[in-house]
DNA sequence: AATGAATGAGCTTTCATTCAT
DNA sequence: CATGAATGAAAGCTCATTCAT
C-alpha cells in the first residue's frame, strides 16, 4: 500500500548527480534570459560541469531544452493532479486546483517563469508537445464535466481554460514584475474572481 | 459597420520607407523566433534591403527591438485608448476596451505575440519600459474610478488589471496554437466572464 | 573683351578646393589613427564633403594616401632645398638644414607625424617610393661632398644621414609625446650634438 | 667563453604553449602590416590555431597588442639592463648600452619593428604605457649621471636620450629598408658618432 | 559636379560542439 | 566518465566604394 516504502536508498554519499544539476542550472539561466540567450558553457559553470559533459547526458542544447520543458511541464501537471478531489463537486474541486498552482507558483516561480518564457517555443519538439497536451487535459475533463454538471458555463473548455489560466498567469507574471504581491490573500481573492467568470 | 474600414490606408505617393520595411520584418521574425532567435542579416533579407543598412537607421540590434517594442506597444495603447468613452458607465468602457483589444489581436496578431514574447525582456531599455508603464495607466485609472462607483470589486487595480489582461492574453495565445477558433463570437463570450470576473 | 578675364582669379569668395580640404583632413585624421584606422567617411566629414566626393578626387583610400603622402614629402624637401646656400661651407650648410626641419618641425607637427607613421608603409606606391628617394638625394649629396672636404667623418652618407635624421626625429616624437620642449633653444643645442657626431 | 651558451635553451618537453605561438604570428604580422591592418583570423592561420582560440588567451585584438608591446618593451628592457656595469664610468656604460641594443637589433629586427611602429598608439593602454616608462627610466639615470660626472653635456637627460635612441632607430630603420647594411662594423662607427654627439 | 544612402564583403567576436587527455 | 581547451561556423557590426539623385 504504502508508496514510499519504495522509496531508493539515499546512500550517505549522495550522488552528485549531474544530470539534475545541469537541469537545475539550465533552468534558472534559461528563465532569465531565453534559450537563445544562454550559452552552453554558461549552463556547465552553473552547474558545476565541464561544457563537455552536458554533451553526455544532453545530446544537443535543444535536447536539454526540451528535457527540462518536459521535467518542469510533468512537475506542475503531477502538482496539480496529485490527489485530486475526483469526487468532490466542481467548486471544491477548481478550488483544490487554484490551491495547487498557487502553492506551485509561491515555490517555484522560476519554474514557472520558465514554461511561460518557452510555451510553444519553435524549438519545442514532439514529445514536449505531448507532454503539453497531456497535462492540459484533465483540466479539459474538469470544464466538461462542471459544465454537464450545470455548475459552469457551457462554452468551449478550452476557452474556459485559457481564461483561467491566462488570468492565474496574468497574476503570476504581475508579481514578478513587482507589479503585485503573491500573498495567499491576494491569491484567494483571484480564486474567487476566476470561478465567478466561468460559474453559471 | 465602420465607415472608415472603407477608407484607403496605403497613400498615392507609397515611399519605400527602408526603416518601415526593417521594422516590419523584424516585427515578423521577432515574434516567430524572439530576439537572440533572430540573426540580423535575416531581417535584412526579409526587409529586402543590405544588411548595413539596418544599421544606419538603429544602432544596433538592441536599439531595433526597442524601437519595434516602442513602435508596437503604443500602437496597442492608442488602438485602446482613441475615442475612449470616458462618461460612459463602467461597464460600457469595460465593453469599448474589450472590443478595441478584440479588433486589435484579430487585426493584429502578429504585433501582439512580438509584444507578449518581448514583455519585460532584459534588453528592453529605460524608454520601452516608460512607454510599458504610460500604456498601462489608464486601466489603472479605469479600475480605480469603477471601484469608486461601487461596480468593480474593490481589489488592487493592478490585481484586476492583471486578471483581466492575462485572460485576454491565454485566449489569444490558445487562438494562435490553433486551440480555440478566435471570432467575435467568442471574444463577446469571454468578454462576459471576464465582466463577471471582476464586477461587484 | 574683359580686363579682368587675363588676371589670377582670387574671388573674394575663394574658391572652397575640395581637393585640399579631403587632404588637409585626410593629413590629420591619418596622423592621429594611421591609414587602416581612419574611415574614409570620417575624413569626409572632416573635410565637410560628401564621401562620394572624395571618389571623384582620388581612385581609392590608397590613391588618396599617396597623393598626401607624396605633397607632404615635397613639401618638407621644398622647404629644406629652397635657398640652400650650395656655396657655404658644410657647416653652415649644416646649419642651414637643421633650422629648416626645426622650423618645419614647429610650423607642421601633424606633417612630420603623418610622414614618420607612414614611413615605408606596404601600401605606398612606387611615386611615392620615388619622392622619397628624390627628397633623400640631397642630403646623400650634402655628406658626399662634406666627406670629401675632409669636413665629416668618412663614414657611408647613409649612416650618417640616417643618424642625423634619426636623431631629429626621435627629439620631434619626445616632444609629441609631452617629454621634452621643443623650442629654439633646444634645437639648437641638438644642432651642436648632431654636428659634433657627424663631423670629423 | 661563456659557460652558459652551452646550456640547452629548449626544455625536453617542448610545450606546444598556443599563446605564445599566438603572440608569435602577432608580432610578425603587426610589424610588417600594423594593428588595423592585420586581420585577426590572419594572426590564427599564422599561429596554426582556429580563430576564436585567440580569444581564449586574449579579451580582444587590442588586449592581443597590449600583451605582446609589453612582451616586447620588457624583453628589451631586459636585454639592456641585465648585467649592466653599473660601476663602470660611463663612457664603457655606453659602450654596454649600444652593443646591447646592437645585438637586440641584429637578433631581433622583427621585435624592434614592432615597437617603433607601435610606439604610443592609441590603442596601447595604461600598462603598456607604464611599461615604456619603466624601460626608459634606466637611460635617464645613466644619462644624469654622466652629466654630473662632467662625461657628457649638461642637456636635459630627455633630449640626450632622444637623440641617441632616435640615432640608433634611424640606423635600424635604413637598415630594414636595405639603405645601408647593419654590420658590427657600421654599428660601432655610429656609436662612436653617437657618443661624441652627447660627450662633454 | 556633388552628394550621402545603400551595399555587401569582411571585420571582430561568440558559442555549440568535439575530442585528446 | 569527465573535462575544458580548441574549433570554425556564424553572429553582430563596420566601412570602402558605388550610384541614383
Amino acid at each position: 500500500m504504502n508508496v514510499h516504502s519504495m522509496l531508493p536508498t539515499v546512500t550517505p554519499h549522495e550522488k552528485p548527480d549531474k544530470r539534475e544539476a545541469i537541469l537545475d542550472a539550465a533552468l534558472e539561466l534559461f528563465a532569465e534570459r531565453g534559450f537563445h540567450g544562454t550559452a552552453v558553457p554558461l549552463v556547465a559553470e552553473r552547474a558545476k560541469v565541464g561544457a563537455g559533459t552536458i554533451y553526455r547526458y544532453f545530446e544537443s542544447k535543444e535536447a536539454l531544452v526540451n528535457a527540462l520543458y518536459q521535467r518542469e511541464k510533468q512537475a506542475l501537471g503531477a502538482a496539480i493532479v496529485d490527489a485530486f478531489p475526483f469526487d468532490s463537486p466542481p467548486r471544491a474541486q477548481f478550488h483544490f486546483f487554484w490551491d495547487r498552482i498557487s502553492v506551485y507558483a509561491l515555490a517555484h516561480p522560476t519554474e514557472l517563469a520558465f514554461l511561460e518564457l518557452h510555451h510553444h517555443a519553435p524549438y519545442l519538439d514532439a514529445t514536449s508537445r505531448a507532454v503539453e497536451e497531456a497535462v492540459l487535459a484533465p483540466a479539459f475533463v474538469f470544464f466538461q464535466n462542471a459544465i454537464e454538471a450545470q455548475v459552469v458555463k457551457p462554452l468551449d473548455p478550452m476557452l474556459l481554460g485559457a481564461l483561467v489560466w491566462g488570468a492565474f498567469t496574468g497574476l503570476v507574471r504581475a508579481a514578478r514584475e513587482g507589479r503585485l504581491p503573491l500573498t495567499p490573500e491576494s491569491l484567494l481573492r483571484a480564486e474567487e474572481c476566476c470561478w465567478e467568470a466561468i460559474r453559471r
